[in-house]
DNA sequence: CAAATGTTTCAGTTTATACTGAACGATCCA
DNA sequence: TGGATCGTTCAGTATAAACTGAAACATTTG
């Protein structure tokens, strides 16, 4: 698609909707670009030639790679006899989605769900049983939701299985 | 819980965390305290209460609580002989999630979504069949999420059911 | 071990987002 | 009809997030 130093119009557009797009996966802008640019390139790039195509300070570039590396969504490789960084894509964009969605539970997903669990057990918010009815049942929808996550993210294959059968079973939107 | 013009210490706290926890949900800090406000406040709540408890502006209230209502997950009420408007949260957390949900996805991806296939239906990135794949399996993953988040979605009734059933479903995490 | 090459860090700056408060418009009531 | 009350809007301001670029650090090689 593209050659190491410049990209074509067409690539160069999915890059750039990709940087918008890639707000819903938790992404911002940089980092959604350079993993659109590693979406529609085959060769391993570097990390100048990222700074250079996207047009962005090699400082972000390599801040937005390190983090791309810890969320597992890219790879550092290396070339024979070269001693340069080099990085590619994972290449399974479902095993990408899964380890994306993974590391949002556990950065965001996680905490949020213990602050609540302690709020309410260490406060007493009973004077109004209504308050209190709301306040159980919020909690018992981030148990629910913690325990499907959890189920479906724990292993990719299972994931997986789980997503295809959805897809099957669900009634037509 | 609360009397009118100010709150009891558990509930305080619970509102200033629900602000940073209802990012998850993607509501903005000051619409996420009032939100939490109105969860622990079982009498319905005037615009200026709003404003004088939470420590914000009128203006800052009148548009949370005006975008807390476009998503359908407070509703305005009012009291016989008075003109003033009150407000009150949605008694239900499933309904108010469900509301949240569906908004979301109207908003953030479906215009994502449409977004893709625009783009790899007008644009030919055909000349590296790895990148085509790749770019073909994110149709894929972006078209099965939307099924499935469709059809859970698009009845509040089905969408509880299939949550029960995936809790009691799925293997232990 | 010094120079060259490649990478990371971070203080300062830019950009985007959220918030304020005064002005305006609408509705009510004397 | 004119003043009072209440809600909304929006230009300006403050706060938070992202980005830059130069300096520091690390590694390799002659």
């Amino acid at each position: 698609m593209s050659t190491a130093s410049s990209l074509s119009p067409a690539a160069s557009q999915f890059v750039e909707s990709w940087g918008s797009l890639g707000v819903l996966w938790g992404l911002n802008r940089s980092m959604a670009r350079i993993h659109a640019l590693f979406l529609v390139t085959d060769e391993p790039v570097e990390l100048d030639q990222v700074a250079k195509v996207l047009n962005i300070s090699r400082g972000n570039a390599s801040m937005c790679l390190k983090e791309l590396r810890n969320w597992g969504v890219i790879q550092r490789v290396h070339k024979p006899a070269d001693r340069q960084d080099y990085y590619v894509a994972e290449p399974d964009v479902w095993t990408t989605f899964f380890r994306i969605a993974v590391e949002r539970k556990k950065r965001e997903f996680d905490p949020a769900l213990n602050n609540l669990r302690h709020l309410l057990s260490e406060e007493d918010f009973s004077d109004s049983p209504k308050t209190q009815k709301r306040l159980e049942d919020m909690e018992d929808l981030f148990s629910t939701a913690n325990t499907i996550l959890g189920s479906l993210l724990s292993n990719e294959k299972t994931g997986r299985k789980a997503v295809g059968l959805l897809k099957r079973v669900l009634p037509k939107g």
